[in-house]
DNA sequence: TTTACATATTGACAAATGTAAATCTATTGA
DNA sequence: TCAATAGATTTACATTTGTCAATATGTAAA
């Protein structure tokens, strides 16, 4: 269990104007040229975020001509919901003695 | 969806001293005491980290005299599936014109 | 009621992050 | 080739976050 690559996963869930990219990505595959117009940031700061989201594995940029579309990838999806499983599972090792008695 | 309540319950997971602490969770309830002992910061740093898991809802603690038990909370956990599903699935909803072609 | 101990809180500070203006790059169309 | 457009990058700055020392709070033991 890496502890950088899962943190660097859920970057893209800890931020709300991130949140809101994601849920707008939902619809469907969409230009950064839509999103920029449904959400009220600057161009450089939904760019900033739209490369949070690629690093993260949760979103895929495709270029075609001047656009770049996005859209949530869904392997990058089942590997955080894999993490998500793996951090919280309990795990039956070694017998733990209880803490503190 | 809640954008803002998601963002906090995905700062559990966006910082590598919290998933640190998380894993040791999973082997179990644990005290403050015995978390400080296997990390290497120090016992508020501990303790900050410890009340963003528990606002997130990830984890829950009990006090028992002196010491604070935490572990995790496995209908934190649930939610937080919940939330991950519902941001990454795809919604069918009316008909997405493409976009810039 | 002291004393010791476990943990939380406060305060200060450095590092990381989010933001937008300005600029750069790439692509298309005239 | 030149102008226009989409998006990324750079720069600067304000805010947030992570960190620890010092202190406060609460509990148990002497």
């Amino acid at each position: 269990m890496d502890q950088r690559k899962t943190a660097l996963i859920f970057k893209a869930f800890c931020d709300e104007n991130r949140v809101r990219i994601l849920n707008l990505l939902r619809g469907g595959e969409k230009c950064a040229c839509r999103l920029l117009e449904e959400m009220s940031i600057s161009q450089p700061t939904l760019s900033h975020h739209m490369r949070i989201l690629c690093d993260s594995g949760i979103v895929v940029g495709r270029k075609e001509g001047k656009w770049m579309h996005y859209r949530i990838c869904s392997e990058g999806v089942q590997l955080a919901k894999e993490y998500l499983d793996g951090l919280t599972n309990a795990q039956t090792l070694d017998e733990e003695k209880p803490c503190c008695e």
